[in-house]
DNA sequence: CCAATTTGACCGCT
DNA sequence: AGCGGTCAAATTGG
């Protein structure tokens, strides 16, 4: 909505765009070499094929793997160097916002949060949820306000992080039910969850199953909830895969799955090669996987130092910068980021149908519930 | 009794 | 001035 994914950033925004062109279409043809490629059973070993087959695989693999990381960097690169989209909303302000800010809160509240960073998902709820289903992302929100917004058919709640007081989490959210479909909704995220809900999210390796969720939606919830970050983190475990020689990889078949981790840029960066505007459509049954889906919801080692990097200031925008310093880093979680993408951790933590178009959907357990 | 939700009022931004 | 976002008192539910 109000991501506009025009932005083009700097001037140079076309040939920017020409690069994206180019390596999407690398990453293409890589896929495409990925599908022609025997599969590889549970184990990861090939099926009847010789060693020449693995390694071919081996290096597609490979090429894929560059190809997206190449396309998440060219996209840190653009949303660094102009105007993103989202700082077109808020970073518009970021300057004088901090000024601003800092003036406010020595004379009292601060009622606008321009300065954490924000963005769009939609999510799409099953056909048969009833319509007083809201969507669920597995965090636990508290709804402090609703309002009736001008030229919107319903209105728009407004909810927090339960652990907001506290654990000092500033994460918030706004739920708007889309006009044109009552299953859509445009759900705006604002700020990172600093809570220990987000921690225990990633530290646990099975979250429990609600019994709330027999209708959920079909999205993973974010342990981490700035994109900004998740590309830097996904940016800089993909660094780390390089030298870990050939992970197995969760493609099955399209590698669609692991897509997300390029896109999970661009909600971020505002971006969108789909002209999404910005936003990611979550919906069962497409082949596109959310951001979020990229967050290392299953992840661990990511402490309380993590997240306080992840809340620093991403509308301050040294995205070039933050991915450099981040590529250089030595990563203390040494995390494979095509271990997010494996099915055993997304069948054990993501409540979404993560591969609808294999058809083994996982059980659906959205709501965390915990307390 | 406590926590969550509702709802009108308030406040900042454009 | 109007709109959107937040606050906080009142209400509701477990």
């Amino acid at each position: 909505m109000q991501q506009d994914a025009g932005g083009s950033g700097g001037g140079d925004g076309n040939s920017m765009h020409l690069l994206l062109s180019i390596l999407a279409d690398g990453e293409e043809q890589a896929r495409r070499l990925l599908r022609e490629l025997p599969p590889a059973d549970d184990e990861g070993q090939l099926l009847g094929r010789g060693p020449a087959a693995q390694c071919c695989r081996g290096v597609a693999e490979q090429l894929l793997c560059t190809f997206r990381k190449a396309i998440a960097v060219a996209k840190a690169i653009e949303a660094a160097g102009g105007d993103s989209p989202r700082s077109a909303d808020e970073g518009a302000g970021a300057g004088r916002d901090a000024a601003q800010a800092q003036e406010r809160q020595g004379q009292g509240v601060c009622k606008r949060r321009k300065g954490l960073p924000r963005w769009t998902e939609k999510f799409r709820i099953p056909d048969d949820a009833n319509l007083e289903y809201t969507p669920d992302d597995g965090f636990s929100w508290r709804k402090y306000g609703q309002k009736d917004i001008l030229g919107a058919k319903f209105p728009r709640g407004y909810y927090r992080c339960t652990y907001r007081n506290a654990q000092g989490c500033a994460a918030t959210r706004q739920v708007q039910r889309s006009d044109a479909d009552l299953a859509v909704f445009d759900v705006t995220y604002q700020g990172a969850h600093t809570c220990l809900q987000a921690q225990r999210r990633a530290a646990a390796p099975s979250p429990p199953p609600p019994p709330s969720a027999a209708h959920d939606v079909q999205r993973s919830p974010p342990a981490l909830q700035d994109p900004e970050m998740q590309l830097l983190e996904n940016f800089r475990n993909g660094l780390k895969v390089e030298t870990d020689g050939l992970p197995p990889l969760p493609f099955h078949g399209d590698g669609t799955t692991a897509f997300s981790f390029a896109y999970a840029a661009t909600g971020a960066a505002g971006y969108s090669p789909a002209g999404s505007g910005g936003q990611q459509l979550l919906q069962g049954g497409g082949c596109f996987v959310p951001a979020s889906f990229s967050s290392p919801a299953a992840t661990t080692s990511t402490g309380p130092g993590y997240f306080a990097h992840c809340t620093r200031g991403a509308h301050e925008s040294p995205e070039l910068a933050e991915v450099v310093s981040a590529a250089t880093a030595s990563d203390p979680a040494g995390f494979d980021y095509s271990m997010y993408l494996h099915q055993h951790d997304l069948d054990a933590h993501l409540p979404f149908q993560f591969d609808p178009m294999f058809g083994h959907p996982s059980s659906s357990h959205g709501q965390h519930g915990d307390a």
